[in-house]
This record gives structure tokens, C-alpha cells and sequence, in this order.
DNA sequence: CGGGTAATTGTAAACGTTTTCAGGACCATC
DNA sequence: GATGGTCCTGAAAACGTTTACAATTACCCG
């Protein structure tokens, strides 16, 4: 492969291999005139400095890890998107992992990406998963995306989960909506027990209010399946709350094809905006959340603590959520900025 | 970080770092008794290696580079997905790196990651991209995914794209659509090509058959733009085939909004099946391919040539595609069975 | 009981960089 | 013209592994 060495660069242009060193990298304490010729010749003879022998010495990779959960859905695709992006525009390499839900795992995952990166980019929404993470944090910096912000001793950058959804309830509430059915994410989810509390928060507020909660994992088939089983109970609910866009994206299936009119006969909202949700049949009513600028923070500040030192572990943010109307609750039907709840 | 180093172990253990590594690598011309020895220390220290070093004298990295042209949609977390699990299955890790269309951006993509991995699975549509990737195969184990065959010299694995397109096209025919307007995907892209090809060789077999050919770049964005200028042309089309289903996707949102009725109205087809492609309203008509298989089979030829040293350089395959028929395009409601083009 | 063989272990070189340290050239200043 | 300083360059050590080779040990068989 890359046989050409900094050796051979150094042997062409007539120079020591200090000097082609310095005068690929810094430049400084090289004459312009020799740094020229050093890099003309190495652009030559196509040399590629080799990293593991760099980073044997510097103690720097260059890269940085990223764990994921799992990677279904256009909600990583987003998130992968923002974090590659900014590696690239940062100069860093990007190791990624999926499929890392409990603690076992994360920790294998660590263990083989240790000496490769130098530091981690993490989104594990269980609960289960935090002492792990805690862990790593101890020995790499780390960036936890969407942890729960209590389970300190790491930098997090959380969701404004439960301000979305309170908002997304009162909205729903605002449109006279009472009887909501929500759809959960995976037990232990961090994200999606946030959603429901916020929920929960503003159902609580009104007497004539109900809530049903319902199995869900946040993959499309699950929205689907809990849809059927709600269209099988005696009373339709007035509204369907799917814990993200991708239950809500099953549940407007399960009602097209049962030939439940949305939202006339039964209203759906999401969670996330995932870019197609504008797409979809009605427009989903959904909570926005900046899901590239996620990816895009967690790679700049690690970066930053990687650069300029920056101290890391204490570093907290929450990238907030905003109410997005479309048509999928009946919103546009019934004006809600009138009627807002109390 | 990782302090602890392959000397610290050897002292440990109380033998010399040349044991340490038998006992921890292959562990042949080692006793049992000083192997275990060893592996309880290193485990005790938490000892893991230093893969630069490692690479160095091994001259392997354990890790698949992945170049793709971006990230948008569900398209590439499925491939993603596939590739990762392989990936993780045979031991290697995967270094990610996307938007990377032009010759000269995946030429820069492979030099910074030279030498950071053994191997590359490089999916590049464009048709200029090409002499970039012989390249890039005459120097690494590559295979390339989704590359028109003939332009050979590299390892490839194709998408039955043509075959595909033409049994969609027969298909549409058999239902009695006539006025096909193609939503085509970015100029110089070959798969699109190839899908645009299938369809005007089965059109041309039809007098009565006509073809429009519309701009699109395989966005949501533009299926949904292309489809709000066929709505203000004079004559409405039979159906809108778009070349991929997130612009199928936009399509539909596009004739919702403008509450044209899909497929009464206007049928509406894609290509790609991705998951959400069946819970979507209405069901999408469409071609299934393959996709994560397509990143696992890929993963599993360079790992192969990899560790095998298989020669991969003429290897080639397709991936079958089948047309998958829901409700978009009106089949359940005309059987499309009896009606089966000549 | 001695010699040979096989198996286990240790020593040291090598991989390709970066970087410290020292040497040398050149210039300016006195 | 000597001296001091600055700037450029080179020699060599160091990073943490793997592995060829040498050395030691244990063992078996004659």
C-alpha cells in the first residue's frame, strides 16, 4: 500500500526526516524555500504520513468515537449527519458503534475503541447505562447526548423534553382533545419518561382529562401495533401522542388502513421532526427538536476540550424543543391561538 | 488515558513483554499457566493496546473505511445499519465519512484515511466519481457499491435497478396508466440513470405510452417540488414514478396538500422500499431493494480479501430487486394480475 | 547418565513518526 | 573583526507493539 515513508521523502528532497516533519506540519523553524520543495516532493511521491505511528508519539488519534443506540430511522441518520459533518469541518475522524443499550455493552464498546479515538460522543438513553458512562467519563472526555441532565459527572446535552411535551399536551388540550392515548418509548428510556411526565404534568391539571398509556419502542411497528390495539377497544381515543415521529408515522398507517379518518376521527402527533413529518398524510403535528445541531454541539465542544484543553466534565446544555402545528391534530381547523389553555 | 502498557503487564506478571503479547494474542508457545497468569494482570490493569502501535508493525487496523455520498434519509441509516452489524460481527471497526460525490473529494477522503484502515466500501452514484475509484482500488481492497458494471476494475456490488424499473413499468402499464411522468434523481447519479433507462425501454414498447421527464436529486424536497409544477401543467399525469421513495414521499405530501387523491386521482410509485414506505398513506408502490444486505455483503467480501487474502479485484454481483405492490398506484382495486402487459 | 529434541521464554530489532537537543550558518552590532 | 544572537537543520531518542532469533529449560530415549 502506502510503502512510501517520511523516509523516502526525506531521501528525494535532501533533508533530514526532522525536517520533512516539521515542514509538512507546523511549517515553523523551516525557510520557505525548503518547506516547498519538502511538500513538492511529498506531494510527489504521494506520501501519507502513517497515523498509528503519529499517534504512538503525539498521543493523539484525531478521531473521535461515537456510540449509538441503534441505528433505525431518519432520526440517526440526522444525528450522524450533524456529527459527521462537524468532524469533517474540524479535521476529525469519526469511529462509529451502534447497538450499545446497556451497560455491558457500552463498556465492550469502550474497551475497543480505546487508543483510537480520543474521545467519545455517546447517545445511551437508558437508565441502565449510566454507570457505564460515568466510567468512561472518568478515563475519556465525553459528550452524553440526551441523558437525563441529574446523572452528572459527565457533560450532557439534553432534550427539552418534557417543556415540548407539556407544550404538545396544553395544544392538544387547547383543541379539546380529553381522552389521549400515548404511546411510550422503550422501559427505561430516559427521553421518552421526560415526554410522558410532561404529559402526565398537564393532564394532571385537568379533572376531565384521561390518559392511556401504551407499549411502545419508538420503531414504526410498534406505532402501528398499539394503534390496532387501541382501534379494538370499546371507546376511540380523541388523539394518539407517539413518543416520537416514527410510532406516529406506524400509528397514521394502522388508521389509514383501518379507514379512520385523521384528524377528523381521531387526531396523532409525534415527537422529533424528522424531516419527513411535513411529508406525511396529514402533516404531523409534532415537537421540533434540532437533531443535527445536537451532533453538531456534542462534536464542537468535544473538539474544543480536545484542542484547547477546554474542561469538559461539567459542560451541560439543553437544545430546546418547540411546538410545530400541522394538520394531523386538526389544527388548522379549529385555530388554537384562540383557545389557549389556561 | 490508557497509562498502562504492555511493559507495565510483562512487570506485573513477572515475565518480559515478548510473553505478554504471545499470551494475549494467538497464545500458542505459551503454558496455560503463565497465559492465564498473564490475563488475569492485564485484565486487573485494565490493560488494553495500543492500536497505532499494534498497526505499526502489523501493518493492519482492524477497520473498514466507509465513504458515502451523504446522509440524507432512510436510505443510508438502513445501509449504515447493515454495515455496522457486519462490521462488529467479524471484529472490525468503521471509520464514516460522507458527502463525498465528486472525483476529487473521495481522492481526499482516502488520503486522510490512509492508513487508519485496511479496506474501503465506497458508495458513489456519480458517473464522475469513477476514475477516483479505480484508483482507489489499485491501491486498497475496495468494493463498490451501487457502480455501474462496466466500469470495472474494482469490486462491485450492484442494484438490480433496470430490471427493477421495468417490471415497475410493466406494472404501471397493466394498470392502464398511460401519461407516466419519472421524477428522475441527480444528474450524472448511474442508479437513477439505470432506473429512467428501464423505464423508457418498456414506455417505448407502447405507442400509446408517454414519458415526462422531471428534475429531481432524490430529496423529499424535490419529488415534492417536481410534483407541485406537474399540478400546474395543463394536463395531469397518470402516475408519478419517482426514482426514489423519499421523493415518493414528497410527492404525496405535495398531492395531499393540493387535495388530489392518491391513487384515484393520481397514482404515485417510488423505488427503494424503505421501511416507512409501507405505513405511509397511502401505502407506497414501490421496488424493494435491498438495502442493508447490500452493506452486509459488502462488509463480508473486503473482510475476506481482507483476512483471507482472497482476491476480490473481479468479484461482482447484483442484488436482486422485486417490485413490492401496495395501494399508491391503485393495484388492489384493479388486479393487476389479469392484466398482465404483453 | 548423557545427548538430543522440543517447548517455552527472553532479548532486541523493527515499524514510522515527532521532538529534544545540539550543532552550524548567517547576520547584526559593537 | 570578533562576539553574541537568531534561525535553520540534523542526529537520535522515544512512543508501544510484534516477531525473528537466541537461549534456557525440561524431557525423553538410548
Amino acid at each position: 500500500m502506502s510503502a512510501v515513508t517520511i523516509r523516502d521523502v526525506a531521501r528525494e528532497a535532501g533533508v533530514s526526516v526532522a525536517t520533512v516533519s516539521r515542514a509538512l506540519n507546523d511549517g515553523a523553524h523551516v525557510t520557505l524555500g525548503t518547506r516547498e520543495r519538502v511538500r513538492a516532493t511529498a506531494a510527489r511521491l504521494g506520501y501519507v504520513p502513517h497515523s498509528g505511528a503519529r499517534s504512538l508519539i503525539t498521543r493523539r488519534t484525531g478521531t473521535v468515537g461515537v456510540l449509538l443506540p441503534d441505528l433505525y430511522g431518519e432520526f440517526f441518520s440526522e444525528l450522524i449527519r450533524g456529527i459527521d459533518q462537524t468532524a469533517q469541518r474540524l479535521g476529525f475522524h469519526m469511529l462509529l458503534a451502534s447497538s450499545h443499550s446497556d451497560a455491558r455493552e457500552i463498556a465492550a464498546a469502550v474497551g475497543n475503541m480505546r487508543g483510537r479515538v480520543d474521545g467519545f460522543v455517546v447517545m445511551s438513553p437508558d437508565r441502565a447505562a449510566m454507570p457505564a458512562l460515568a466510567e468512561l467519563a472518568r478515563t475519556y472526555p465525553a459528550v452524553v447526548l440526551g441523558a437525563g441532565l441529574e446523572h452528572g459527572s459527565f457533560a450532557t446535552i439534553g432534550i427539552g423534553n418534557y417543556e415540548g411535551a407539556v407544550s404538545m399536551t396544553r395544544h392538544l388540550i387547547a383543541l379539546g382533545h380529553r381522552d389521549i392515548a400515548f404511546v411510550r418509548g422503550p422501559d427505561g428510556n430516559l427521553e421518552a419518561a421526560d415526554r410522558l411526565r410532561g404529559l402526565l404534568d398537564v393532564a394532571g391539571e385537568h379533572r376531565d382529562v384521561t390518559v392511556r398509556d401504551c407499549r411502545g419502542d419508538f420503531r414504526q411497528e410498534s406505532g402501528y401495533q398499539a394503534t390496532q390495539e387501541l382501534l379494538r377497544a370499546s371507546a376511540r381515543p380523541d388523539v394518539i401522542f407517539c413518543a416520537n415521529d416514527a410510532m406516529a408515522i406506524g400509528a397514521l398507517g394502522a388508521l389509514h388502513e383501518a379507514g379512520v379518518r385523521v384528524p377528523d376521527d381521531v387526531a396523532v402527533c409525534g415527537f422529533d421532526d424528522i424531516p419527513i413529518a411535513q411529508y406525511l398524510t396529514p402533516p404531523l403535528t409534532t415537537v421540533r427538536v434540532p437533531i443535527a445541531d445536537l451532533g453538531v454541539s456534542a462534536v464542537e465542544w468535544l473538539v474544543d476540550a480536545l484542542t484547547n484543553g477546554a474542561p469538559i466534565d461539567a459542560r451541560r446544555a439543553v437544545v430546546p424543543t418547540s411546538l410545530v402545528v400541522r394538520a394531523s391534530c386538526g389544527a388548522s381547523r379549529r385555530d388554537p391561538l384562540r383557545r389557549t389553555a389556561l
